[in-house]
DNA sequence: GTTCCGCATGAATCGATAG
DNA sequence: ACTATCGATTCATGCGGAA
């Protein structure tokens, strides 16, 4: 029909799976490739210094996929090497753009259960990039798909200063500097910022580089309507496709590792009949 | 006596003024540059693209006059540039590696209190860089001179979380600084992370607040014993000096703005005066 | 004296308008 | 066309005045 495989789940590489994909094809791409040097024995554990080189072809198959308002999001974070920051995600960055890549923006994931640990020399690290590239300045961006509820806020104040809460309102309206009316009214939510904390997964011990469903959720909200297409090249254990199936929105994932592909379907799997029974 | 000057506040331009300074005879260096196209007018605003060339030659001098074992703490953030993240951050964190520094680390600051502002392509902007150089592996970190989760400034602000503290941030997230100040109840040690979160300063006092003082003071709590030489060759309204002060140690503070300077000293002035007033 | 509300104000960014 | 300036948008914060 569309070109795309029936079977969300790939085995494979994705710079060879994607070469039967067609161009401008996937509405947004999300992932959280091997970090360098990280999965060893898995992935081949890729050198720090080798990590660009290998990444690029990988992205100039994206860039091909990726419909021209399409977003493409990468979780990264470099590792430490012989006591420093190695730079390898700072080169990569810089090389997308050579390539054509947009950097539009770079999102802050922070961690709230990091790794555990200590160090003489360094804290736990709780964040990582999430870097932000398109190929257009005109990106489909839904912002208000992704507010902020006030939920909690509106409602413990409620409970004790309903009247206040409501003339407040009216007097913001009111003292209006040409405002627009109708943004103030019934506001409960706000906004979020490009600083984003969300839990860790704790479920998924298997995958190393596991993050949270809430992660790629936010970003495929944000990013793409329902029934759009969203791509996890580095699938792992499937976070990207459960996101994508929990919002209605078609995934496809793909890793070069049978074990995790089994994971993912089983995953997969697993959140269909939970569905089902909960219907 | 150590070749320093007696006048800890500096008027010119810190390449020029650290020419006289002896060598590594400074055991921190904590700054917050003009950003790029910032401050136009005052600083001459350097264009993004000029803004490694402007600042390497500076960082030169920085690189001699630090301690072996020093540190040099850089906050910095780089300006949206005709939609895209501008990359010359990522350039300086190459070229001072290549000028023979370690960058050793990426602390984030995370803002709470950011910039409001709505586009259709971005959210606000909460984060800035605090990136850590050092000229060797070992160079000295008191960790546990931050650790105390419940200092004055958590104390204080425990009194009145605001909205937002309880809304959005109640997430329990391991920080230095106070944002999960709640968890911290009946905790006796915890370390923090490479997270840092609290808001900027926006007191109706005269300027832009390069940063709350409570930013240098964390960092200066950490990598300085009291004593300790502290340099700010941007020194802006005088946060690092005041922090310096705060803390018991050496501040060395320098700006071409004589308006800054004024101010640092007037600062500076007010807190002795407090502090005798207090005691 | 508290508590509460109104208000000014920021290391911002975009798009439109002006030179 | 290309740059410079301006207005509009938006929200956490702390202070001062008011209840």
């Amino acid at each position: 029909m569309d070109g795309l495989p029936t079977d969300p789940i790939l085995l494979g590489d994705c710079e060879s799976l994607l070469a039967s994909f067609p161009d401008e094809s996937v509405d947004l791409i999300v992932t959280s490739p091997p970090y360098a040097d990280a999965r060893r024995g898995t992935y081949g554990g890729i050198h720090p210094d080798d990590y660009v080189a290998w990444f690029l072809p990988k992205a100039a198959a994206f860039k091909r996929v990726l419909k021209p308002d399409g977003t493409f999001i990468l979780n990264i974070k470099e590792k430490v090497v012989e006591g420093e920051r190695h730079t390898y995600v700072m080169e990569l960055i810089l090389e997308l753009r050579r390539q054509g890549w947009l950097w539009t923006e770079e999102y802050i994931w922070h961690k709230r259960n990091c790794y555990p640990g200590k160090w003489p020399n360094r804290f736990r690290d709780a964040w990582e990039r999430c870097l932000q590239f398109n190929l257009s300045r005109k990106f489909y961006m839904d912002q208000d798909a992704v507010k902020v509820p006030m939920g909690d806020w509106a409602k413990s104040r409620l409970k004790n200063l309903s009247d206040t809460d409501r003339r407040r309102d009216n007097s913001k309206v009111g003292s209006g500097f040409g405002k627009n009316v109708s943004r103030w009214l019934g506001r409960d939510d706000a906004y979020p910022t490009n600083v984003l904390h969300l839990a860790t997964e704790c479920s998924n011990r298997a995958h190393s580089a596991a993050f949270p469903v809430a992660l790629p959720e936010w970003f495929i909200k944000l990013f793409t309507q329902p029934g759009a297409t969203v791509l996890d090249p580095f699938m792992g254990s499937g976070s990207t496709l459960l996101a994508a199936r929990n919002l209605g929105r078609r995934g496809v994932g793909m890793d070069i590792l049978p074990e995790y592909c089994e994971q993912a379907r089983a995953a997969l799997a697993a959140a269909e009949s939970q569905a089902a029974a909960g219907d």
